[in-house]
DNA sequence: ACCATAGGAGAACGATGGTTCTCGATATGC
DNA sequence: GCATATCGAGAACCATCGTTCTCCTATGGT
């Protein structure tokens, strides 16, 4: 028998695997049995109802997202710098070859009309992110609405190099970035 | 006995409403009967299976939307202004009390990874949008690089809208496409 | 060694949904 | 007026899936 932690950690890699991959509705609890390896007992046992293992999927999945992002970026030498990191890891994510878009956004436009709970990670996820760059947006001195137009150009090139299969969009994001960084005259002195 | 015509229009204008508002694999073939008024058989001479009615109301959607667009920007007095009202019509979109995002988005999403018809129907809509923003840019002088910024901007601002429920995503992405075109030093002469 | 408990494999159950079929009614052509 | 084809309403069929149950095995404490 498997030691609870290792068992609820691979029924999590499968789910993500699946769930990602797929689509959550397209992915059946028998799979994530056989996939795992842990028994639909204990599998029941972890997580009451297919439910509450999508919400732990995509909470498990947030977090380690963000703390990627924030590893690479925040290595940068300056908070400038790190909002333009932000970029070629998002060019390295779309170059992935099992990368298939935001799991938020879709999971969201798959049932963020019927589930509440999937709405609302989904939107806490999207706060994060964008709560995240706003801190680099300050700590570089730019003014906060600089945030909005970072993270709008983010999303949109994650959607667009989900469904065009091209990682390009990272890079014409990321020029578009320094675009609106220079339109501010660079930083301004706290 | 209805028009084989009407009878058409009318289970669009169901399998629009459901699929759009729930997501298309909530919604099953019995409730676009009885929201249309369509028997099981004449739904299944006109579409074979779902999967058909699926692309069909995807088809008759992008098209839809594309022509409200170009009406509502196509409008204004110069090409400049027109790309411009693009973030305007958006906003009046956002702003609808159905708007739950892309429908091409979500349906890729949804079914991107099992679907190449609907895959493919996606890539094509995102495309046409693409194109037309980008006949605007050439037709105001401007690089073409500004509509791949632009046409980011549109979709970040789209995903934006749906997950957090606002429009105003649309008026950021507005501002930061303002910036955009001031950075070129306005038009280019041919 | 014995028993109680937990665990795994897989069947079983109940609901849902895509698709087809039955059957009675209705309309159409001669 | 009648034969024939068509249609609508809904049952029926079959597969899938979330969830639970059965039954057998193995293990650990005494």
């Amino acid at each position: 028998m498997l030691s609870p932690e290792l068992a609820e950690a691979r029924v999590l890699d499968a789910a993500e695997a699946l769930f990602y991959d797929r689509g959550i509705q397209l992915v059946g609890m028998d799979e994530i049995r056989s996939t795992s390896g842990v028994s639909l007992k204990r599998l029941y046992q972890l997580y009451p109802s297919k439910g509450d293992l999508v919400e732990a999927y995509l909470r498990r999945r947030d977090e380690a997202w963000r703390r990627r992002l924030a590893e690479y970026a925040d290595a940068r030498p300056s908070p400038r710098e790190s909002l333009l990191a932000v970029f070629d890891w998002l060019h390295d994510w779309f170059d992935e070859p099992d990368f298939r878009g935001c799991a938020f956004i879709n999971s969201f436009g798959e049932l963020g009309a019927t589930s509440p709970e999937v709405a609302a990670i989904a939107r806490a996820h999207k706060d994060a992110f964008r709560r995240y760059l706003a801190d680099l947006v300050a700590a570089a001195g730019e003014p906060a609405w600089v945030a909005d137009h970072v993270a709008l150009l983010a999303e949109g090139a994650i959607t667009t190099a989900a469904i065009s299969g091209s990682p390009q969009p990272a890079r014409q994001a990321k020029d578009a970035v320094r675009i609106i960084l220079e339109s501010t005259g660079g930083p301004r002195p706290a």
